[in-house]
DNA sequence: ATAATATCTAAACAATCGTTTAGTTTGGTT
DNA sequence: AACCAAACTAAACGATTGTTTAGATATTAT
């Protein structure tokens, strides 16, 4: 019938994520998706449709790549070992040092006003929502614990990712590092 | 000699600073800075040489604002407990709810890239830097702690405060508190 | 009152923003 | 081999970006 496609989308939206990733929202612009991705703008908008739209596959491109660390969490022991162990997943994760690239979702979360794109609020906080679930998940053993104080190590845990995410941009490994111990010495 | 200036340029910048605060960086351009600050482009730039010159100027302001607190921090007395309170005054400065304002430091660390304004970079290391000095001195009690133990600590609460910051965008009050009194638990 | 001078308004600057359109090239189907 | 439709290139779109300039206005000192 007609011309067969010259890129994979999937592999054009991972170059894309890592200039969103590196640069921010706004400060990437289509001149530049154009140059990373490697295809014109015709082609990111036949693809994608819109700049909120190649970064919203961005975002989803993001979140698959975490979704193995999340997935090894999940199918590890219960306990605060095995988040803790996720925490230093991260960290490899994310390799840091000052004015790294961090969290792309923390890093969005930071960047965007109250009136940015409810789309891409929504994806934030499912995202959380979901991470603080899986949290809540590894910790309920049978033993111990009321269902409040259960949401509130949940909590805890939660906001301890997100800083520690937000925190990787600026911080050094080791003073990251020792966040993550003092975080989970006493719990 | 001449015509009097019909503003006077702290308030100014004061209104800048909010709307960087709310909004971020780039998504806030001379035009909306001309509306909120009351003045035409002419005078910003006669007063602040740039938009850069203004943020610059909305930073000292900001931090001008927190100095408050951590001359309190300061000068109470020594340990963690003191910490505590400044981890609570600042919640209590930055209300806080999902995608509120948060911190102008933490959202600016996160938002910019590596390639950002170096002058910008040095003011958010620095006030980190001065931030962490200060806990480290109220940490600073005669009778315990090696020095190495003393810096871990200090890292360990400049990135708990750097990411309560953060998180103070997308949490609601009563997890940022759980995740305060975790903190501060077993310290 | 007049002259001097800093501050104002308002328009324009080139550059870039995100997006669209017109025209050419390509490749599979009949 | 001829045709058609999708994917390409490249140029242009209007709007907005940060910044500058020219000219009118206002205030102070003489």
């Amino acid at each position: 019938m007609a011309r067969k496609k010259a890129y994979i989308e999937s592999e054009v939206i991972e170059k894309a994520m890592n200039l969103f990733w590196r640069n921010g929202y706004e400060t990437t612009s289509m001149q530049m998706l154009e140059k990373e991705m490697g295809i014109n703008k015709f082609s990111i908008y036949a693809s994608f449709g819109s700049k909120n739209g190649v970064f919203l596959q961005s975002l989803e491109c993001y979140k698959a790549k975490l979704n193995g660390l999340l997935t090894k969490l999940k199918e590890s022991e219960k306990g605060v070992t095995s988040i803790k162990t996720y925490f230093y997943d991260f960290l490899e994760f994310s390799k840091n040092n000052e004015f790294g690239k961090g969290c792309l979702i923390t890093n969005t979360a930071n960047e965007i006003g109250e009136d940015a794109d409810a789309e891409i609020k929504k994806v934030l906080t499912d995202f959380t929502n979901e991470v603080r679930d899986i949290f809540k998940e590894s910790l309920q053993i049978e033993s111990s614990l009321s269902n409040t104080s259960l949401n509130q190590k949940a909590d805890y845990l939660i906001i301890a990712m997100f800083g520690l995410a937000s925190a990787s941009r600026m911080f050094r490994p080791a003073q990251l590092k020792s966040y993550i111990e003092n975080t989970f010495d006493n719990l």
